[in-house]
DNA sequence: TTCCGTGCAAAGTCTTTGCATGGCC
DNA sequence: GGCCATGCAAAGACTTTGCACGGAA
């Protein structure tokens, strides 16, 4: 049994609920995706495996993930709310070009070393960091310096 | 004339468009708020000034104050999305408490510092930063040390 | 028996759009 | 006239919920 799937089954024992068909498979499929995702791209993948797993029940067991601390909300992709899992992923930035959309993932150790300090100073205790950076690619950098762009 | 009027004026006259009384009235109640706010608490703002502005104006409007950079999205909150005026407003992060909800601001220059480095290194042009840490704040730290908070 | 899980369809919530009107150059 | 702006109401797009059935402890 993976990792993802002990925390998950212990989670769920804790909130006295089940780990369900229907849960394994929608946590086996958030796993194997390695990239972000929305509810319908979820239900999706998982209607390609299994045609037992409804709709309803993505978007129930998406808040349980979330509170195990497996997935963690994040950049909102239009009109949808993503996602990604976070175990055994590294802190990362996302640098998201305005112009392309194009989305680069680089590592931020260093950032989050600077915050563990003032969350040590502010006494939070951080769950988990998103960052998030928007502006002009490479490609893209001859039409940031127009004055806006048409 | 305040900065950000000229500075929407300005983009608007780049589109083509123009500054009228509604777009006006919207980007002032914005400046006045200092604070994050959703497209429905805008509205309600500005129908206590003026009952001649609705809502779909609002909606199209945000996108454009977005466009010029004068405003930012930023956490979502329950189902909507939430954004916050950004001209003149130093970089900051957001802390928030996963247990209560409060949203704590702290200074990130030296972050934003360490940013700027990195994406001179990638090429990257920035427009903005947004850092958000979830985690949980000094009076739910004891929570946060349960297993699972139910 | 009791409690939890699930599918389905309906309802809900926020956001976007079509259309007709009205103003400005 | 041509273009843009706006209100209103309708449509859309996601997400949540009510309900009834089914299953495990």
């Amino acid at each position: 049994m993976e990792k993802h799937e002990i925390i998950f089954e212990t989670y769920l024992n804790h909130k006295g609920l089940k780990y369900t068909l229907p849960r394994k498979l929608i946590l086996e499929t958030v796993f194997d995706l390695h990239m972000h995702f929305d509810a319908e791209q979820l239900y999706d993948l998982i209607r390609n495996i299994s045609r037992s797993v409804s709709r309803a029940t993505v978007y129930r067991t998406i808040p349980l993930l979330e509170e195990a601390g497996l997935i963690q909300r994040s950049l909102r992709n239009e009109a949808r709310d993503t996602f990604e899992h976070i175990l055994g992923h590294p802190s990362h930035a996302h640098w998201v070009c305005k112009a392309c959309g194009v989305v680069v993932e680089t590592d931020m150790r260093d950032v989050e070393m600077l915050l563990q300090d003032k969350s040590r100073a502010g006494n939070f205790t951080i769950n988990n960091i998103n960052l998030q950076i928007s502006g002009w690619c490479r490609k893209c950098q001859r039409r940031a310096h127009e004055p806006y762009r048409c």
